[in-house]
DNA sequence: CGATGAATGTACTGGTTAGTTACTTGTACC
DNA sequence: GGTACAAGTAACTAACCAGTACATTCATCG
């Protein structure tokens, strides 16, 4: 009928995108499988919530599993840069540490769906992730800026010496995924909502004098 | 055809019995919602595992979801008597603190369905927990131990005043509950098992440390 | 403008799965 | 010793849901 083929103004407003297609999939079905688990979410209703058919999920991306790893491996890599943003080197150890565990805090907490598709990979004993392209470049990120922080710590004679940058990435990550991944039971038993606004700095510093009282304790005695 | 009522030695081995079958039953859903999900698990599949058949699962249970309540409502009532089986009281709060902390640990580690459980339950929002008739009793052992202990220690002048035994409690949690849950990601990613049996006692020692190096940090200064 | 291939829509199918029906067997009690 | 109810079996069904066949439309380029 009075279908315009391009806009008076601005860019063409193409009706057919495979880039716009695949990318509002991508949105919808990581909604979808955050919210619902693999098993529980269902092709047809991530389908029925795109502009576009079921059809175009299986031509783009073939099955519910290759849907799901794209999903996963694009949540990954969205938050890959996270440590790379941080120029930790100027700043004395205790400091750069403290800097480091509070953007991990604000960077998982502004990225729920993320946490959940990592709950629901460790579901699935992480058998999608183990086969993905993506993994050998997920570690390094999360370890290389952490272990320098850490050496620098140890040689001025602040940090201990019986950790590893992996166990404080491992109580870093702990804190800031439990706060999302536990929050419903969390809110059920205790009747309090761990990311209640009103707490996120309660949180967020507790998390640092966590990391820091730890590695900095009893630095020096026998 | 040869068939023995009775055996001539021990108990008569009934061949029906009720406790026993529902027993089996929630044995078996436990380790198959666990493993696999609510939605991913298959009530065929429970049943084919047990010595019955589908029909008693509805018989007992009335529906999967009915099923899966009961699994989860039992998996939080044989963690519910945890802190009582600690006797802190006559321990120093630092003593106290750091048993519990290692008592937590130990038994989230010899508890991996019920993690996991609690994992699939928050995917689900925690919908069944919330109406289930257990909740009211599931917070209170959880907090009470602790709240007296953190109390002796404020009052003693060892602990800082700033946290409360809910946050104390998250901390424990998130340290001991991330070993499991997220076991498998971690380990995929970083080629570290978290629940090596060679690293347990390392990390049992640093979950002890880091609850008490952070709660004793400081205290006495302006 | 006409052909070609990428992108998209509609309608369907076949296997799976939660839940049921109809029937059988064992146990306890009078 | 027979009867009533609890415990159990096997086969069935209706709905659901991942995946597909086939037709169609749009962009691009000669």
């Amino acid at each position: 009928m009075s279908a315009e083929p391009s806009g008076p103004v601005g860019t063409p407003e193409r009706q057919r995108d495979a880039e716009r297609t695949r990318a509002e999939i991508l949105d919808i079905a990581t909604a979808e499988f955050a919210d619902r688990g693999y098993a529980g979410a269902r092709v047809d209703e991530i389908a029925a919530r795109t502009r576009t058919t079921k059809r175009m999920i299986y031509y783009y991306f073939g099955s519910k599993e290759g849907l799901y790893v794209a999903v996963l491996e694009r949540a990954y890599q969205g938050i890959r840069a996270l440590e790379q943003q941080l120029d930790v080197d100027h700043l004395d150890p205790a400091r750069a540490m403290r800097a480091l565990a509070e953007l991990t805090f604000d960077h998982h907490e502004s990225h729920p769906a993320f946490i959940r598709l990592v709950s629901i990979e460790n579901i699935h004993h992480a058998e999608h992730l183990r086969t993905s392209p993506i993994l050998p470049g997920l570690a390094a990120p999360a370890v290389d800026v952490l272990g320098r922080i850490l050496e620098r710590g140890r040689r001025s004679g602040l940090f201990r010496e019986d950790v590893d940058a992996l166990d404080v990435h491992m109580v870093i990550s702990a804190f800031c995924i439990f706060r999302t991944a536990n929050r419903h039971t969390f809110q059920a038993i205790f009747d309090r909502d761990l990311l209640d606004p009103g707490r996120r700095d309660h949180y967020r510093r507790m998390l640092g004098d966590l990391v820091l009282e730890y590695l900095t304790a009893h630095v020096g005695r026998a």
